[in-house]
DNA sequence: CCGGCAATGTGACATTGGTCACTGAGACCG
DNA sequence: CGGTCTCAGTGACCAATGTCACATTGCCGG
């Protein structure tokens, strides 16, 4: 488990001995199946976690139950709330839930901030910071300016030409509701830019959406 | 003004000599007017801004004209996406512009980068991140789930009882428009929270308004 | 083949926020 | 005092999105 921990996350091997034995036996291996909730809005942040498989979706919640995702962490990649919590010793501002079962480990609170004091172990979190900065920003934008079929159309692009989806899974994504992803998905139909079915749509003219994307 | 600069950096205090040296060579000392936009969409990053007194006001822009305000860079604090973008040798993807006059110097991207490698300097622009995460957060929550009044509730509090502004700033300030905003306040003012006058609003009851931002 | 479920289609309507086009009210200045 | 700003108030209207209530469709297990 350790091997495929550093495998995923190289800058584990760059740690001084004592501390890679230290992660070795503190470390909580454990694989929860998908929809667990990892943690959510107000709870202490308990740990950093180490995504091996599967993937974690973070998301803002809405009064009415309605959920807006943030972003993603993937094998490899870091919660970049996580960390601001355990930086800032602040509560999670977000829910974090896992998309299909997965496998992580968690660090605890002490031992990560032991680590923030090796310079590779830092850069390594400094770096994944910047880069969900931007994300994030993309997505203020987004919520704030664009309308909804431009996001849909956003949505649909860049992930092949047959898509397997129902319209819940993209209203959700968008943080919408199904009736409108089903009425603008009509209307690119009408525009011969994809051709639905059940549970499944297909690309005909991704010119077409990128231009609806602006 | 290295003085200046070092007192409201005192990071900049821990550099070993050589370093410290190169930060009085090479930075660059200016002071510009009001309205002044110093990085724009799309720009290259130039350098890293140390802001000695006034502020800078960062923003989204909308296809439209209109923006919304992400953060504010005040003296001692550092801009985020210029570091993100410095970091990921990226471009702007926001505009700043200087809320009023600035007095601020101007650190190149190569002297930043040497910066980067000493851990003090790295933990001072770390911890700027971390902080600014969840203001982000915040703002997408806001603009993503929050209706006008709940957010213009939110704005008037903790500015103390009287607020010198007009609709227009307030607009400004959500992104909005100046009738909405009028409209709003008449509305608080009809429900005897505030009392409204020429540039100036007096909240009344700062209970009722923070039970509206919720 | 049938019953039932999940996914989808759709119309009517409400709410929110923005746009346009004004009017009116103070403030300031010659 | 009259002219001219900026700021504020307001009504009519519109576009986008969400809400509700159903109807429909296609698939799958029994």
């Amino acid at each position: 488990m350790t091997d495929t921990l550093a495998a995923l996350y190289p800058v584990l091997r760059q740690l001084p001995a004592d501390l890679a034995v230290r992660v070795e036996r503190e470390i909580q291996a454990m694989t929860v199946p998908a929809g667990t909730v990892l943690f959510d809005e107000r709870q202490p942040c308990q740990g950093f976690p180490f995504v091996l498989s599967g993937g974690i979706r973070v998301v803002k919640l809405a009064a009415n139950g309605r959920e807006l995702p943030l972003y993603r962490v993937l094998p490899g990649e870091s919660c970049i709330i996580t960390s601001s919590c355990l930086l800032g010793h602040a509560d999670y501002n977000a829910r974090g839930v896992t998309e299909s079962e997965t496998a992580l480990v968690l660090m605890p609170r002490a031992l990560f901030d032991q680590l923030l004091a090796q310079p590779a172990f830092r850069d390594f979190v400094f770096h994944l910071f910047s880069e969900r900065i931007a994300e994030l920003m993309q997505l203020v934008e987004e919520v704030a300016f664009r309308k909804l079929d431009q996001r849909l159309a956003g949505l649909l692009l860049g992930r092949g030409r047959q898509l397997h989806v129902t319209h819940q899974q993209l209203a959700d994504e968008l943080g919408s509701v199904r009736e409108m992803v089903s009425r603008l998905l009509k209307g690119f139909a009408d525009q011969g830019l994809v051709r639905l079915g059940r549970e499944q749509i297909e690309i005909l003219d991704p010119a077409g959406l990128r231009r609806i994307a602006g």
